[in-house]
RNA sequence: GCGAACUUAGCUCAGUUGGUUAGAGCGUCCGGUUGUGGUCCGGAAGGUCGAGGGUUCGAGACCCUUAGUUCGCCCCA
């Protein structure tokens, strides 16, 4: 079968069990950090209506312009499925009367997003991003502890050492409208100075003109009116005090004045994690102060800091960085047994181990010790426990340790209690789930 | 959305200037006599060479179309 009948669409893929080994590590070291740090988390739906992204990301960015998987109803009202997360949580925020929760609020999601783009390595049309919102509080002390929350949940991830946190301040919301018509009013009468993509860059996007990389669109640039003119007393003052913190929370920055975020609600603060590798799809994850953004939605103006990365790169850099993350899958005990009674017994012996919180697997449809030692040895598990029609009679069962080889008759009375001892207690074993 | 490369068994890849029944390694299944794995030996299954069309006596190899993947641009997760 070279051909198969169907496959994924383009730009989506499975999770095989292998890569989910990499999500629910993941997941876990995410749910753990943000759980300290008093977050609480939400799922919002996978799609909006589409103005919920439209009215907050900004009608002028890519991911509105081009990038929305839009959706339409019968009665022709249009969805979109999300591309981003903040959006989504800003309008649960609203519609459940978030205000009245103790400020800050602060919630964290895992959620699957959507993006309608060509694909590439660490760029897919469906792909994961877990992030954090804090949203009611204006101090710059806010910004660092997001940021900090990022950098240590990449350094329990193994991948702190291998981004490098890129740093720079956008100002209000007027000060890049300033700044734009700047930037605008200089570069016209000069177009014929710039490449093809400037040209187009100073209709779309004027801020991107200061990052070219043809070396005539930078002597341009060096020329160019200076952000630092335009930018406000307050968010200056933010910016040197979030720096100061950063530094006394040891977490390691680099200033760069080029970086913008694509979606138009960020204000001051904004940040990306970039791989110190060079590279084109290689951020994970970044985040900023959307001071504006509630207010655009229709609440009461509300400042807000958040951050959010995307799950399949960062499994990228784990696996580069040859991390690997724990097998909580692992077989442990595989049961053989020989003749029916012992069969029979068996179902019983499995189901006592299992409840001991043991990873048991037993042999099914095989019939013969050969095939079913084999399939232990495949499955990796620790030891195998064997019952034959002898044992049954006998009261006995075989322990083999399958790694070292060896195996002995021990009484089927205290087997489960024995294994136990051999594999470690397991906390959640004898317990309600439920129960704390 | 633009430019380019790639696409042969489950996986990683061979396949010489177009020529007989398309190969290897790994993996899978079954054996190497009585109830035992990982090594070794033997055997089997598995491919209409991404799909569709064309050129040719003959195409996995050449041409066109299409799909997917990857790289660059754009942008970002």
């Amino acid at each position: 079968m070279s051909a198969p009948l169907y496959q994924s669409p383009k730009g989506v893929h499975d999770v095989l069990p292998d890569d989910h080994l990499y999500f629910s590590f993941i997941k876990k070291v995410v749910r753990h950090h943000c759980r300290r740090a008093g977050y609480r988390r939400i799922s919002t739906p996978i799609f909006e209506d589409i103005e919920v992204f439209t009215r907050s990301i900004g009608g002028t960015s890519d991911i509105v312009e081009k990038e929305m998987f839009t959706l339409e109803s019968k009665s022709g009202k249009k969805y979109a499925l999300k591309p981003e997360g903040t959006a989504g949580v800003v309008r649960a925020y609203l519609e459940h009367g978030m205000q009245q929760m103790p400020k800050p609020v602060e919630l964290y999601y895992i959620e699957p997003h959507f993006r309608y783009n060509r694909p590439q390595k660490g760029r897919y049309r469906q792909f994961h991003q877990f992030g954090c919102e804090v949203i009611g509080e204006s101090d710059p002390a806010v910004d660092a502890q997001v940021i900090y929350l990022a950098y240590r949940i990449n350094q329990d991830l193994g991948i702190a050492d291998r981004l490098s946190l890129q740093l720079n301040t956008i100002g209000s919301m007027e000060d890049r409208v300033k700044f734009k018509e700047d930037l605008i009013n200089f570069y016209t009468g000069k177009e014929r100075s710039l490449c093809e993509d400037c040209k187009r860059r100073m209709l779309e996007n004027p801020l991107r003109l200061l990052d070219c990389k043809e070396e005539d669109c930078q002597i341009l640039a060096s020329m160019a009116p200076k952000f630092e003119n335009v930018i406000c007393n307050e968010s200056k003052e933010h910016f040197e005090i979030l720096k100061e913190y950063l530094e006394e929370l040891n977490v390691p920055y680099e200033l760069n004045p080029l970086l913008v975020r694509g979606l138009d609600y960020y204000t001051h603060t904004v940040f990306e994690f970039w791989s110190k590798k060079e590279g084109s799809q290689n951020a994970t994850g970044g985040g900023g102060r959307y001071d504006g953004l509630i207010e655009i939605m229709g609440g009461q103006p509300t400042p807000a800091v958040g951050f959010a990365a995307g799950i399949e790169r960062t499994i990228e850099y784990m696996k580069e960085a040859g991390i690997r993350p724990p097998n909580k899958d692992a077989v442990a005990i595989f049961v053989a047994q020989l003749g029916l009674v012992a069969k029979k017994k068996s179902l019983t012996l499995i189901n006592k181990l299992r409840d001991q919180g043991l990873n048991v697997v037993g042999a099914v449809g095989k019939d013969s010790m050969k095939s079913q030692m084999g399939l232990a040895d495949r499955l990796g598990a620790q030891y195998s426990l064997i019952l034959g029609q002898i044992e049954v009679q006998e009261g006995t069962i075989i322990l083999r340790d399958m790694k070292k080889g060896s195996q002995e008759t021990v009484s089927y009375e205290g087997i489960v209690d024995k294994m136990v001892e051999l594999l470690g207690k397991n906390p959640l074993a004898n317990k309600k789930l439920w129960e704390e």
